[in-house]
DNA sequence: ATAACATTCAATTGATTTATTGATTGTTTT
DNA sequence: AAAACAATCAATAAATCAATTGAATGTTAT
């Protein structure tokens, strides 16, 4: 083989990948499997897709090797192949929030709507966990706080929120935190609790950002 | 706007960035970019695409605000917008690299033909820096050497090799980089100079990989 | 002014991608 | 065995993407 027909394949193939990742479905799918393994069917209806159309692009992501799939009695769970799948994914989703301000202030627009939600960074709440007595609520489905949360974190379901409500304090400082940046869960929580009167702010990112952290970082490829 | 669709739109517009990416053909634009800013003919000429074609690419490129042109003359250079799109470029090679044998393997078999050319690390490069007498060769054309080199490396375009032999000495260790792990340029001056009866290795990664470690690295959005 | 040149634009054609629909496969429950 | 269910497959039509061609724009050199 010769070299140009060596880099063409090789581009190529690196096309492949990305491509497989170049649509919105898919990137909203590749969202939630970050926060675990699920089924066809919670992919489908957590992303407000048909079943197979959401069969479809799982297939697309599978041929491209970003996920991988196991067979448990008559469901399919599909989980993220690696975790160089979700640094790509954070990779892209910092690429977009930096270059296309229009992201940034169809995320700024959706929160000043709801009369400022204080945002705080990781680094922010690690501290936070250090000096004050805080309390951390994980808002996302309780089948994903199954599967993996944040040390110390409270299941509090936002749908739940009203009847849980009992056990939070007044006077303590609440974390609220969801899936990821563009998940609305923990916004929607925070405006609840501080309607009635708590000191409650989100985390920026959620929790596979936060699980992505406290692993080693991966240099190279292979 | 509703939730659902403020969601759409946020996965729209990120899939949008990564659909600019997902063409075998733009990624080969970027990778040459990522060197330094070209002329359109520079690029249409180095990618064997037709002038016209390599325009077209360039406008899907600068809509996704992936790249930013300036105008000097009758000519445009194009340049990568910012540090964030190289490091999205880099975190879809590493996800391509590790996914799919297929690549690792086109590069392994490629090398293994000529003969095992050994590679080493920056880390590699660094420590050897430090501890020995070596000599670092840049063979990538002129015109991108002068955009920016490794500190110390010497000007040493592949096609000017033969001539410039004769400032190698035998008994210190070569190390020849060029435009990162998809450029052959490098390899086949190693290979030409083991021939010759040189010490010589190439650098597994090209200049932008070893500018871009220089750089504090930037961590969140904005 | 004219010619030469770098780049972009516009129109065309063929190839891919996407969502929808309905049928099919394979597993579990009754 | 039959019914219910999860997931996939296959076929289609609409939309989008990509390479080619030739014309148009804008800049520099003569």
């Amino acid at each position: 083989m010769d070299i140009k027909s060596f880099k063409k394949s090789i581009y190529k193939e690196m096309a492949d990948v990305t491509k497989a990742l170049g649509n919105p479905n898919r990137l909203e799918i590749l969202d939630l499997l970050a926060q675990g393994s699920c089924s066809v069917e919670y992919i489908a209806d957590q992303t407000n897709l048909s079943v197979a159309n959401a069969s479809q692009h799982l297939q697309v992501l599978k041929n491209a090797k970003l996920v991988a799939t196991e067979r448990k009695g008559k469901y399919s769970y599909y989980q993220l192949a690696n975790s160089h799948v979700f640094n790509s994914w954070c990779s892209l989703r910092r690429l977009a929030l930096s270059q296309n301000a229009e992201i940034s202030h169809l995320i700024d627009d959706f929160r000043r709507n709801q009369e400022g939600i204080q945002t705080i960074s990781s680094d922010d709440l690690i501290k936070k966990m250090e000096t004050e007595d805080i309390m951390i609520i994980d808002v996302r489905p309780e089948e994903e706080y199954k599967k993996g949360h944040i040390r110390n974190a409270i299941c509090f379901p936002k749908d739940m929120l009203d009847d849980n409500m009992k056990n939070l304090e007044k006077n303590k400082q609440i974390v609220a935190y969801c899936r990821g940046p563009f998940c609305m869960l923990a916004d929607e929580a925070v405006e609840m609790l501080k309607q009635k009167g708590y000191k409650a702010a989100r985390l920026e990112n959620g929790y596979p950002d936060w699980a992505a952290r406290e692993l080693p970082v991966e240099e190279s490829a292979k």
